[in-house]
DNA sequence: CTTTACGTTGACGTCAACGTCAAGCACGAC
DNA sequence: GTCGTGCTTGACGTTGACGTCAACGTAAAG
C-alpha cells in the first residue's frame, strides 16, 4: 500500500477512560451520550495519520478545529474535511489542490456570479477527475492482459 | 490542471532540419524512414516535461537509454517506459512505487516461483488501482450532487 | 575559426509534506 | 506536593521530485 491505510478505529482505551468518568475537562461529553467532539489524538488514531500531519493540515488552513483554551477540539464537520482531504490524497492530488476542492464545497452561494464561478470550477474539477478515471481503467486492462499473459506462460509449464 | 499537460508534440523546427539533411551524426535515421530514435530534448518537448525531469527519472532508474558516445539516445521502449511513468505520476504514485511497477512488466517469468510471485504482485495492484477507482467514483458522485444542488439555487433566483 | 545550438556532468537550491525533537502547560492520580 | 499523561507551540530535519546554475564538449553553420 503506497498511502494510507490502518483506519483502526482503536476507541478502545479512551471509550474506557469515558466509562470510568476520568474524561478530561476540555471533553463535553455528559454521561452516556456518544461524544461528539474528538482530541487531536483520537482524531489522528482514528484516520491513521499522526497528530503531526492533523497540525499540518490546520496550519495550512485546511481544518480549523475549535479551541477550548489552548486546546483543539474537533468536531463532525472537521472529520468530515479530514475524509475529503484524505480521499483527495489517496488520488494524489496535492494539499493545495485539495484546499480549493474543499472549499468549493462552502463557498459563498449568494449571488449569480458566484455559483456561475463555482459551476465552473465544478466542471474542472470533473475533468481531471475523469482524466484520471481513463488512466485507472487504462491501467487496470494493461494489469489484466498482463495476468493473462502470465496465467497462459503458468499453465505452459 | 494540477499534473502536467502540454504534450505539444513540437517536432516542428527539429522535422525542418532533418529535411535539410542536417541531422546530427548521433541520429541514425535513414533518409526518408521516421526516426526511431530520439534526443533527450524531443522527448521532453513531446511529452510536456523537462530534460532536468528526463535525467531524473534516469538517475533513479526508471529508464536508462542508450549512449552513443557520451549522448543519449531514446528508442521506443524508453518512450513506452515514459508513458507509463508519467500516467503514474498522474495517478499520485511516487516514482519509487511506480519503478516496481514498470520493473514488474518486465521481471522474469522463467520460473513457477517467479510467476507466482509476479501474480500475487498483480493482485496488489490491482486492488490499489480499485481502491482508487472507488474514491474517484466516489468524489465524482459528489461533484454531481452538488452541482444539482448549485443548479437548484441558481434556478430559484 | 568562431559562433551558435544542443548535449553533458556535477553541485546546490527549492518546495511540499510532513517527522523529530525540545520545552512547556494542565490536569487527574497518588 | 510531584508524577505521569496528554496537549501545546516552536524550530529544525528529512525525503521526494525535481529546478537552477556553472562549466564544459561537440558538431553544424556562417
Amino acid at each position: 500500500m503506497a498511502t494510507g491505510s490502518a483506519a483502526k478505529t482503536d476507541r478502545g482505551r479512551s471509550g474506557a477512560r469515558a466509562a470510568a468518568g476520568a474524561r478530561p475537562a476540555y471533553r463535553t461529553s455528559r454521561e452516556g451520550d456518544p461524544p461528539q467532539t474528538w482530541t487531536i489524538r483520537e482524531i489522528a488514531d482514528e484516520f491513521g495519520i499522526t497528530h503531526r500531519t492533523v497540525r499540518h493540515y490546520e496550519d495550512i488552513g485546511l481544518i480549523s478545529p475549535e479551541r477550548r483554551g489552548t486546546v483543539r477540539i474537533y468536531h463532525r464537520r472537521d472529520r468530515t474535511r479530514l475524509g475529503l482531504i484524505l480521499r483527495g490524497k489517496r488520488l494524489g492530488f496535492p494539499l493545495e489542490e485539495i484546499r480549493t476542492i474543499i472549499d468549493l464545497y462552502d463557498a459563498p452561494r449568494g449571488r449569480r456570479s458566484q455559483l456561475e464561478y463555482v459551476l465552473g470550477q465544478i466542471d474542472e474539477r470533473r475533468e481531471d477527475l475523469e482524466q484520471r478515471r481513463r488512466d485507472i481503467e487504462a491501467a487496470l486492462s494493461e494489469l489484466d492482459r498482463f495476468e493473462q499473459s502470465c496465467r497462459a506462460d503458468l499453465d505452459a509449464l
